[in-house]
RNA sequence: GGUCGGGUGGCCGAGCGGUUAGGCAGAGGUCUGCAAAACCUUGUACGGCGGUUCGAAUCCGCUCCCGACCUCCA
């Protein structure tokens, strides 16, 4: 089972059969946020693929030890103009504020955020301020390996020394060493580099620096790329199986990080790269600039010019679940509307599936078989690079069989025993488990003794005399009244039932 | 400009050589006091031009358009 699954390496440009360096366990590194501002969208859209995935590679069975850390420092703001500037440093002078007052606001905003889109936590969440002397030790290693070179007390990597020794710089984004080293671009401290494409790995940091540790070159610190390299390697070990992030941290975040590991101990941090893929905004990038941009408070209240109305963060997460992690996602108002209303489908159809029972008397070969081929064939699909997309249609052809029997077109006895028991548990396990969707409604019509039950139980009680009497004004007012109180009453020939949409 | 990745029906979004993807919306119908939900039936498709092939949305070439990265970004 565990040796069906295939994941799409960045590095080699295919999909590949996963084989942990550890039997039945597997280290992943998943690059964390800058907390410096609130989350993007985009963030969530990222954490959001590699929750499922990690999801995925429990629910396989695997033993994983998850890695994301929160990026608190080294986080360079590109200005070609302006010396750089720490992304957080800059925003403590801004607000004058604590730089760890501002890492600490935006990660428990991070936090908040990840929670309501139901991820699960990283085992080990690092921080960089936390694994500075990790990184002293690193840039050292470095040097020591002949890669480093230091500059009026900054540290430097030597991309040109490295692409000689090795070929793998540039293999991760693509890119030709050619180009990268003939990069003209006009950068801060460029005359300190040796070369353009140089990057720095330990910063000496000027007076009104707010962020500064002492180090054997200078009172500063670190570069970005570094920490990951440095925590990477302290929780999972030189050598890992699965580093992942955001797309557009192939270059030159992923692509340094590969050089720095291979600097400090000659060998490749993680075996696949995995790459999630933009979110982007009625067809474009998200940016702040131009107002091509939602938060996700704005997504769940509707408080933006893009939307018409909110959508909960269930139905959204659904709405990325319903693209390939590796493809662009366009959110638009009509996708998010048409992914809400399929999330409540699918949640219809899950409630539906729970009320069947079957001994299976008329066993129709044809339909169990098709019920069996989709169980297959969706776990084919996740195996095959997490494939949600298709997973989700396996799920939504059982949804039709599901409501066929709800609705007493397709005899429940149709169903043999175990296929049913088989497609409950499925829809159970990958619903709830592998892709991390909670039911967002509560109610319904066997309800725990809360008081809510018992007032509605109530009110329907008292809407059913009044329709018992055909009186169709007072049964109208009071489902619609509820409905404007955000519980929806439906009716059957079973009685009716109630949700809540919250 | 350089490097990648795309262009699929009204909207999202899979597929990537031969089989209905799926969701939403649209049309018709069943059920229902009405509504909602559900179910059934159903139309509209692979940017353009060539080529390879028995057969191409899927492979190749050209072309047009879009996006990302190259500079902080998930």
């Amino acid at each position: 089972m565990q040796d069906q699954l295939k994941i799409f390496n960045t590095i080699t440009g295919k999909k590949e059969l996963f084989k942990p360096i550890n039997e039945g366990r597997i280290g992943m590194y998943v690059c964390g946020p800058t907390v410096y501002s609130d989350v993007h969208l985009g963030n969530c859209r990222t954490f959001v693929s590699f929750d499922f995935i990690y999801r995925y590679l429990l629910h396989k069975g695997y033993k994983i030890r998850y890695v994301r850390n929160i990026t608190d420092v080294g986080h360079l703001e590109g200005d070609s103009d302006t010396d750089a500037e720490d992304k957080i440093s800059k925003k403590a002078r801004l607000e004058q504020l604590e730089p760890m007052e501002i890492a600490q606001k935006y990660t428990i905003g991070f936090h908040k955020m990840m929670d309501v889109f139901n991820t699960l936590p990283p085992s080990i969440e690092p921080r960089a301020t936390g694994h500075i002397l990790e990184q002293i030790e690193m840039v050292k290693d470095i040097v020591d390996n002949g890669y480093g070179y230091e500059v009026n007390g900054s540290v430097y990597f030597d991309t040109v020394k490295f692409v000689k020794d090795k070929q793998v710089y540039g293999q991760l984004s693509g890119r030709k060493v050619e180009d990268l080293l003939s990069e003209t671009r006009d950068l801060k401290k460029q005359d300190e580099k040796r070369h353009p494409s140089d990057f720095a790995i330990w910063i000496k940091a000027d007076p009104s620096h707010l962020m500064r540790w002492n180090s054997p070159w200078s009172v500063g610190f670190p570069g970005w790329h570094l920490e990951c390299s440095a925590m990477s390697t302290k929780y999972l070990g030189k050598t890992f199986d699965i580093h992942g992030g955001g797309g557009d941290l192939k270059f030159p975040h992923h692509e340094n990080e590969v050089a720095q590991n291979y600097g400090a101990c000659n060998c490749a941090p993680a075996n696949y790269w995995m790459h999630g893929n933009m979110l982007l905004l009625n067809g474009k990038k998200m940016s702040k600039s131009d107002g091509n941009t939602v938060t996700p408070e704005q997504l769940f209240t509707g408080d933006s010019p893009h939307l018409t109305k909110g959508y909960s963060p269930m139905a959204v997460r659904f709405f990325m679940l319903q693209s390939h992690y590796r493809s662009t996602l366009d959110l638009t108002d009509d996708a998010l509307k048409a992914a809400e209303k399929g999330f409540r489908r699918l949640m219809e159809g899950y409630k539906n599936l729970l009320e069947i029972s079957t001994s299976g008397s008329k066993a129709d070969a044809a339909l169990n078989e098709k019920i069996e081929k989709n169980i297959t064939g969706l776990y084919e699909n996740l195996d095959d690079d997490f494939n949600s997309p298709r997973a989700l249609a396996n799920l939504f052809e059982m949804v039709t069989v599901i409501n066929a029997i709800a609705n007493d077109r397709t005899d429940a006895e149709n169903l043999r025993p175990e296929v049913l028991e088989k497609m409950k548990e499925t829809f159970e396990t990958v619903i709830f488990e592998v892709f991390g969707l909670k039911d967002e409604t509560a109610g319904g019509d066997s309800q725990s003794d809360d008081l809510a039950t018992g007032l509605m139980e109530l009110i329907l009680d008292l809407r059913q005399r009044a329709r018992e009497e055909k009186n169709w004004g007072m049964a109208d007012t009071i489902r619609d009244t509820l409905k404007e109180l955000g519980v929806e009453v439906k009716d059957s020939k079973d009685g009716s039932t109630w949700t809540v949409n919250t």
